[in-house]
DNA sequence: TGAAATGTTGGGGCG
DNA sequence: ACGCCCCAACATTTC
């Protein structure tokens, strides 16, 4: 019998530091880091597209930081597991982990199969700073309001672990029938429009590391302010890192908190917080993605225009602060948080259209897709969500742009078409005198949209349905 | 992690 | 000096 190894399966971990489960894998034995890309059995939140793009190349950076060794292969998760049992000789197999109800679903099953082939299978948590389980109100029930949540929950439980070293000592197991490479599994658009998000982005865990360095030296001090301002350098960017665990929260967490107490370092954890608290929503309501946390939305009279949703899609809604947004969006895969919130309030509030539609079109373009993050966040915009935003905080794109993008660096640079409007009109342009619009070589309806609908009326059309369920 | 409508206050112009 | 009006600035309420 050949020499006996251990399996780490990657997965939404995809680094050697701080990974709890590739630690415990490399005692003792040689280990074989495989990755599976299984996409079946995820129904509607397959990979998204620009979540493919990132994935492609943070595993090719992965596979080069293993020296190569990364064993690629696709298909049903459990034969494949199963497979490799049969054909070597595994003691163990040991992963991260995930947190999408059918994944917990679907290891829980595979942990049991494993076993039942006398292999030990081991899980870690890699990926949040407090397991859901292990936050409860003292009535044993899961929190539906964020601040207890993050401080009676989260602050007064044991610490987050503190992070731990990469291994320094990898023995390499191989699987001679692996063949895949990281380019066969096809994670890359044919229509190569991925093109456009190559200059914004480095990929993988050190580049991670890097840009965590780089925040907390310089973008976090100023946090709590200019965090809402798009065109400021006071956001980390983390969020795709943190999704495929290029980087864990732990280590950004004991980063920020080797700091200087303050404000802005306060702000910063309780976004981390945030994070959990998705996470929890998730665990406890596995039926987040699908259905509106408040039931009493089920009747909300949701309107359904096909060519409405495509002007907001592709940013041209005739609103810049909006279309900004949107084309920040499709053009580098990540849109900043502040306008996040203004365009989900539009489409959800303005346009009156269901938030799946828009969690679907994030879905599909943002590179920090994330279960657990982005049905949060589209249920609290929306108003029927735990916690959530009252349905009458109903943000006005005009005044948000005025308020939090004063300079119109931001505007312009996403909707240049307006670069020559003078800061007055940036977010106005309607309003805008007719000499003024032709100094500026704009013509309404033509170089740029005029707005796609009225937002006095539109608003008061929000209200009067929410009052109606 | 809003915005608009409504209410209150206080300074200044003016008869 | 006084009452009156206007209105900006701020505060509170409502959606």
């Amino acid at each position: 019998m050949s020499k006996e190894i251990n399996i780490h399966w990657f997965r939404q971990d995809l680094r050697l530091i701080d990974n709890p489960a590739l630690s415990e894998a490399v005692k003792q034995r040689s280990v074989l880091p495989i990755y599976i890309h299984d996409d079946e059995q995820a129904g509607r939140h397959r990979l998204g597209g620009a979540s493919r793009w990132w994935l492609h190349h943070s595993l090719k950076s992965l596979n080069e930081a293993l020296n190569g060794m990364l064993c690629v292969y696709a298909g049903n998760t459990q034969d494949i597991l199963m497979n490799l049992i049969q054909r070597l000789n595994v003691k163990a197999v040991y992963w991260n982990r995930c947190y999408e109800p059918w994944r917990i679903h679907h290891d829980a099953m595979i942990k049991k199969t494993i076993r039942s082939c006398g292999v030990e299978a081991q899980s870690f948590n890699g990926s949040l700073l407090w397991e859901p389980w292990k936050v409860l109100k003292s009535d044993g029930t899961p929190y539906k309001v964020f601040t207890p949540f993050f401080k009676n929950g989260c602050l007064n439980a044991p610490p987050p672990r503190t992070p731990i070293p990469a291994p320094d000592h990898c023995q390499f197991a191989q699987d001679s029938l692996c063949k895949l490479s990281i380019d066969a599994l096809g994670l890359l658009p044919r229509i190569r429009w991925d093109k456009q998000l190559e200059p914004h982005w480095q990929i993988g865990e050190k580049a991670a590391q890097e840009k965590l360095k780089k925040f907390t030296e310089s973008g976090l001090i100023g946090y709590r302010e200019g965090r809402d301002f798009p065109a400021k350098p006071n956001v980390s960017r983390l969020s795709p890192h943190l999704h495929f665990g290029e980087i864990s929260p732990n280590q950004i967490w004991s980063a920020a908190l080797s700091l200087e107490d303050s404000d802005d370092r306060e702000h910063f954890l309780s976004e981390l917080g945030w994070r959990e608290f998705s996470h929890s929503l998730l665990y406890y309501f596995p039926e987040l993605p699908h259905k509106n946390l408040q039931a009493k939305f089920d009747r909300f009279p949701w309107s359904n225009d096909a060519g409405m949703l495509r002007h907001w899609q592709i940013g041209q809604t005739g609103y810049p602060f909006v279309d900004a947004g949107m084309r920040e969006l499709w053009q580098t895969g990540y849109m900043h948080n502040r306008v996040r919130m203004v365009v989900g309030s539009f489409l959800v509030k303005n346009l009156l259209f269901h938030w799946q539609h828009g969690e679907q079109w994030f879905w599909d373009c943002l590179l920090d897709a994330d279960l657990a993050n982005n049905s949060a966040s589209w249920q609290w915009i929306s108003g029927c969500g735990a916690d959530a935003a009252p349905y009458f905080r109903i943000f006005n794109p005009t005044t948000q742009g005025q308020k939090f993008d004063p300079t119109g660096e931001y505007t312009r640079q996403y909707v240049p078409e307006l670069a020559a409007l003078p800061d007055k009109y940036l977010f106005n342009p309607w309003e805008a005198p007719e000499n003024v619009l032709r100094h500026a070589d704009i013509t309404l309806g033509i170089h740029y949209p005029k707005p796609i609908i009225d937002l006095k009326t539109t608003r008061e059309r929000a209200l009067a349905a929410f009052k109606s369920i």
